[in-house]
DNA sequence: CGTTGACACCCAGCAACGCTAGGTATAGGA
DNA sequence: TCCTATACCTAGCGTTGCTGGGTGTCAACG
């Protein structure tokens, strides 16, 4: 999956993560690959700035737990976070329709059965 | 809709409307808002560069038009274009299935008819 | 006991991309 | 004549995700 395919939709991701249940970021990246069947899987470098941005931004609180021993950053929702959560779904149902809409129509109406899977001509 | 929203998508969109009929900008960009029933309303300064770009790539082809009297720079996909678009065509679908898997799924199932819309719980 | 690997966090700097805000120019209608 | 729509272009900016580095703990293996 092309890198910058992800951009401005880690947020809505990040979020729909954790207001599942609070989780310390390491636990973000592994919630997000084993949901989406292993097709996202992030670096750190991109999930950890993400959620301090996340976090300026009012989205989530933190708090530090220690009770395995090893030092966790644990993130949950705010209560604005929970509503931006619900606003950028809506925006990416949005979009998704609309790149749908074009990927989908052809000006010119072709039987499914004589249809290229890229909607190309089909050669000899 | 967050602009943001668009990185990385751009392209595949672009390719899709050319490859439907070769266009010239102008057109591209009233055809993107036109199909998406008005949400893809791209600036000039958005899809100009990106039709550089990826003639730059080997992905488009064009030639100036003076039919009409204005100057158009018409554009038509290359053969790699064609197969670049089918290519982008399937990361899209694989990147929207997994952004839908992450936004749809919940650790704890709840029934539809409790379920928020954005998933939180329910207050009251 | 040293090393390896998983866990868990952090950040500076980079590259890519879309947008802003400006510009040029033609055609047609008020 | 002026305005709007058509039609193109680009320098510079801001945001964003990634690369590549770093720190430290813990368990398992040889």
């Amino acid at each position: 999956m092309r890198s910058e395919a992800l951009k401005g939709h880690l947020d809505v991701l990040i979020l729909a993560v954790v207001a599942d249940r609070p989780r310390h970021g390491y636990a973000i990246i592994e919630d997000l690959k084993q949901r989406s069947g292993g097709s996202l899987d992030l670096p750190e470098g991109t999930v950890y700035p993400a959620l301090h941005r996340l976090e300026a931004a009012g989205f989530l609180s933190s708090a530090w737990g220690t009770e395995t021993g090893r030092r966790r950053r644990v993130y949950e929702l705010t209560r604005r976070g929970r509503r931006e959560l619900g606003v950028r779904r809506s925006e990416w149902r949005a979009f998704s329709r609309a790149v749908e809409a074009v990927l989908g129509s052809r000006m010119t109406q072709v039987p499914s059965v004589l249809a290229t899977p890229d909607g190309g001509p089909r050669r000899a």
